[in-house]
DNA sequence: CATGAATGAGACTTCATTCAT
DNA sequence: CATGAATGAAGTCTCATTCAT
């Protein structure tokens, strides 16, 4: 996984949940495609606002205004639809914190900025976001597309750190991959903590901190 | 939660789940404290081996060796045993991480040692932690015993880091709260992250990494 | 209950259960329709020859023909499919012991005709009779039930004796409301005990002794 | 049945439970009879105040503030409880409508004497009878004991109405047995719908009123 | 395709009764 | 006898999934 180029990590973002789930079902007319769009919104709504557990099938396709059976035309399980939901969030993530190459910033301006715009999407996805972390704690599916995505958040930091190591940016680290590691869990589980179980810091106070940490923490910047 | 003395900390540690469930069922004879102890090993046994929600009632009587209807002598349900083990566990974590005052140790020193015996603990209770982290996202009461858990925490990074500050160890914090909470997640994501989701890192290379992060990220140590 | 008009009255009789219960989950299908007057069908036949204890959803559903889970698509409870059973058998009650205003009848032969159709619609849904009695003991919603049914007997009763104190047809009555009471006790009681609890007296022995006790109770008919 | 004696009469009213269920566990010691009294007056506080189905066997013996298994060392079952408190009850009531022979009284006082007796027993039981008629509507002994003790009031005013008619005090019944089982009903059912089911009329208005009824009804008086 | 009814497996929970101490 | 723990049968109810129309 380490070695993914760029664009095959992408289509990976975009696309996980065709990994581990069987094929999607594809609607073949326009009607169909805007039917099964109201189900994967109402699937986010109830999800949110339900948990997936307490979540019935019923709920969503009444939610979606029409009847029981029709979700299964598009879907085969919650899980499936859940996996739909997923695949939006994850592309939308990897983008978000994605940087055009040359906007000629400094490492702690990029490290700032990447903050900043993942930081962002989390938020605007915390809900569904709540959701996926929690259905990843029980279903394998999403345990293995969450371990993915982690994977290619913290080698997109290794890769970083070595880069800046190589330089003579920062002083060479002992587990790049384990520093990778442990920055990955500051920032996401700060997140999730702050955006999805308390609603707590602005966004200047979440950026600045983990950036600052974050920064200093690999030796970018003495104090 | 700022303010809370040592020794009641140590007593909600231990006794969480008995200020989010029902009073617990005491037995009033030795038999019945045996049985009692016999299920909630089961539980432990069966919810690390099946998760939590996979695990039904007969599961955990049967492992225990007994009637489905004994369980009910001594729990009203699957959340209250859950409940009991959590005690067991968050006063262990809890005593884990606590260091006796006088140890003549360096700042960095004590932050190594606190978290050698937090991934300790950690890893020694991975399996149950995780149970508890999985249940935490869809129940209430483990939502607000994860909560106030993690506020034990985070409140005591935060005052040992003002004291830093005071002492002029570190340069002051702009957001010493969010500072603590980032640390708190970066410590306990990566430990359920590398404990619970894989088994990586050995406790050296963890200890090390995270140590390292913390104390330069605070500014305690220059390169 | 007093002020009540005819109108408003059947309408009680006809839908008691649903103001004491949820509201009735009605099948939009004719096929629904169907399946679920099979479901009311059956539960007359089990509970009047089990009893309704004794009853289980189970033996309902499978008198019906169905599998279990289909009880519930119509009705949430025991209770309420009872219900549905006694608006049914309220509104014929309370039909039978309705009388055409306009018959030029003595008051003797009007209070004898509503008597017989009385007795006549008891007999015809004593099994039904019985098991309703039988609930109301214990249940609250079927006690309040009771007690409406009963003041819609009453009151009427009362009307009459007063209708019939102030023309000077009988001496007035010291306590109008208890003796409509006692009466309305007499009757039904009388129903309940022969038709329910033994199968007595015939109709017109019934319906004799009824009147007769009746008239000159209350100074209508001297001997 | 009709031609019971009187004394056996009053045997059966005091031990009607005795012959229909097995015999009862008899204390051998003093230290026993006591506990088995503890227990049938908690018994009676638990059926009035929970009523008979809600009513727990544990409920009982920890009302009474004894364990769990105890119960069972002085009654077989639940149903065997209330029958030893049935007796009493109907011994009393027995008692309490049993006028001396040779009190020289009128028709019309000895009615009115037993009535306001009967009135005042059933008001002190009210909480019980409320329950013995509760499991008389499904339980097969209790229900061949309301049908005995019934029976026993019945024929009684049954026997009374014949001699009033031999004597010539009033005229000649068609039914006098279905007379007095009206009478019964309006009896027995009155005071259960007032002091069971509402708390409704004084003992006065209700002694006069089913006084009136009664003696005009069977043509004892003349309006 | 859409609808909504039908299915049935499966887990929970209660509590009378029996037993071991 | 007293205690309180242990048993296990039974019935309720839910809901994902399948089917008939």
């Amino acid at each position: 996984m380490d070695n993914l180029s760029t664009s095959t990590e992408r289509k990976i973002a975009a696309n996980l949940s065709q990994a581990l789930f069987d094929d999607p079902i594809v609607p073949t007319t326009e009607r169909g495609r805007r039917t099964r769009e109201r189900l994967v919104a109402a699937a986010a709504e109830v999800f949110v606002r339900d948990g997936y557990l307490d979540t019935r099938i019923t709920d969503i396709s009444q939610t979606a205004g029409m009847s029981n059976g029709s979700f299964y035309t598009y879907f085969r399980s919650k899980a499936e639809i859940l996996g739909a939901l997923s695949d939006r969030i994850n592309a939308e993530m990897y983008e978000a914190s994605t940087l055009p190459r040359d906007v000629g910033l400094s490492p702690r301006e990029r490290i700032e900025q990447v903050n900043r715009s993942y930081v962002r999407a989390y938020r605007a996805n915390a809900g569904l976001l709540g959701i996926v972390e929690q259905v990843s704690t029980f279903n394998h599916e999403f345990r293995e597309m969450r371990r993915v995505t982690r994977e290619t958040f913290r080698s997109r930091i290794e890769r970083s750190l070595r880069r800046l190591a190589d330089t003579g940016a920062i002083p060479p680290l002992k587990h790049p991959q384990a520093a990778a590691d442990a920055l990955t869990s500051m920032v996401s589980n700060f997140c999730y903590v702050s955006m999805v179980l308390g609603e707590n810091y602005d966004e200047d106070t979440t950026v600045d901190t983990l950036t600052t940490l974050w920064v200093r923490g690999v030796g970018l910047e003495q104090t």
